[in-house]
This record gives structure tokens, sequence and C-alpha cells, in this order.
DNA sequence: ATGCCTTACGTGGTAAGA
């Protein structure tokens, strides 16, 4: 089963490049960040219409999750537990039934900047909600995976100017060391396990020329539970896509489970 | 460099992103 993670930036400006990924990549499940729609917005029948169950979170004019997938879908849930008056759409869960049922998270972590500010403390305070979304996660025996735009850069090597970086929420001491909790848990961050080395990116700014630089950054993540890792066979970015028509500022990362 | 682009909302500039 190929999973892919796409912050899309906004559903309404990207229907035709997402519609032409779906229909060359073909993945079997596609969760996406940034949808920027409300649900009954949502333009799901052509995406039905290329066999797609379509499961939305949405929100008025900013964030919003999404789930697309070609095998059925159960048990979905939107919204991260921990805070009832967090409004939010930034997370959602369904399980996909293959061959081996697998608990798919899609998630979209909050910015956090400027810094200091209430922005930053509510990144923070949400990522203390996912470690603890992520430990009920493995206390389960089905295998898990989160998987989204975590909007963290975990080291110097993810970014090509990390000195840039320095003050910013996304690379922040603090910020790095709440995602490595989430990790220590017992969650495989997927591409490092199986890419090392500096020069991967899946974000590149609008601005500055920063795609034709290659000045990129790596903030879009999947984190597998071990039984989700034991599944795992690849794990790729597909950097061309940020050359296309009209493009995402984000690229899809994928997985590919034995499932 | 608190914004060099882009998007949403909505028709004029703001807010937000990373």
């Amino acid at each position: 089963m190929k999973i892919a993670t796409f912050n899309i930036n906004g559903i309404k400006a990207r229907m035709a490049a997402l519609t032409d990924w779906l229909d060359e990549a073909q993945p079997d499940v596609a969760l996406l960040q940034e949808i920027k729609s409300v649900d009954e917005a949502f333009p799901r029948e052509p995406l039905e219409d290329r066999g797609y169950q379509v499961e939305t979170h949405g929100q008025k004019g900013f964030n919003g999750v999404a789930i697309l997938s070609k095998l059925p879908l159960e048990d979905i849930s939107r919204g991260l537990p921990g805070d009832d008056s967090d409004e939010q759409a930034r997370w959602i869960e369904a399980t996909v039934v293959g061959k081996t049922a697998v608990r798919l998270c899609g998630l979209y972590l909050p910015n956090g900047n400027p810094v200091p500010g209430p922005k930053y403390d509510y990144k923070l305070n949400w990522m203390e909600r996912l470690r603890q979304r992520a430990q009920a996660l493995l206390d389960d025996e089905m295998p898990a995976l989160m998987a989204g735009d975590y909007n963290v850069i975990p080291q110097a090597e993810d970014a090509a100017r990390p000195a840039a970086w320095e003050k910013d929420a996304l690379y922040l001491p603090e910020t790095r060391e709440a995602f490595r909790r989430v990790l220590n848990l017992g969650f495989t961050e997927a591409f490092r396990a199986t890419t090392q080395g500096p020069g991967h990116y899946s974000f590149w700014d609008y601005q500055a020329g920063a795609w034709n630089r290659n000045d990129g950054i790596r903030i879009d993540h999947f984190l597998l539970s071990p039984a989700c890792a034991d599944l795992m066979t690849a794990c790729w970015i597909e950097k061309e896509v940020r050359g296309r028509e009209k493009p995402s500022d984000h690229v899809p990362v994928w997985v590919e489970l034995d499932n």
C-alpha cells in the first residue's frame, strides 16, 4: 500500500494540480493538509470519481485536513484529543482496511511563529497533546502511523541554511525536543530510517527564489509505530512536484507498507 | 530583513503562512 502526505496549500487553488498528481502517482491513501475549506465546500465528487473515499475535517479559510483512500476507511475521528476548546482543524484519523488494518493519523501541526507569543504556546501545547495521543496509539495493538506537516525541522541537516532558522518556531531547541519526545515513545521517523545525509527537503518558500536556489527545509514527516515500521518497505520524497505548474510550497512524502 | 510570494476572503486590503 502506497501512502502519501501532501500539504496542498488550499484545495481551491490546487485542485487541478492535485488531480493530475493523483492520476499519475496513484496513491492508495493521500493524507492532505491545509485544505483551507469547510467540509461542505470540499470538491469531493471529482475525487470520488477517481475511486477515492473522501473524509475531511475543515474550517473556514485556514488549516483543514483530509484523507483520501482507495481502500475502505473505518472509525473516522476528527480533532486532536486533549482540549475541547481547540477549534482549529488540524487532525483526522481513520483505519484503512487492507490485508493488515492500519490506523492512519493526518496532522497539520501549528507553525508557532512569532516566538515568543501565544502562537508558540499553542504549538507546544499541541505537541504535548500529540505526544499523549501517540502513546495511546502505541497502547493499541493495531499498527499506526502519524503523517503530515509537522512544522518541525528535526536536525540541522534538514535545512539548506540552518542558521537562518535558529530563532524560528520550526527549529528552536524546545520545538525539536518536543518532537523527539514523541519519537522517543518508540516511533520511527520513516525518512531517516531509510535515507541519511543533508539535502532532502519537503518545503521551499514561494519567496526569494527558494526553489531555484534549493533553499528548502524538511518538515513533512511520517512517524510509524513499531508494528507499522515492521511493515515499511520504502520511504521517499517526491521533490519533482515542486517544479510543476502552480505548485504547492510543499511536496508529497511517501511510505510504502506491505499490508 | 516580521516578509522578497501565495492563498482565502471578498472586491479592498488584511491575515496567515514558514
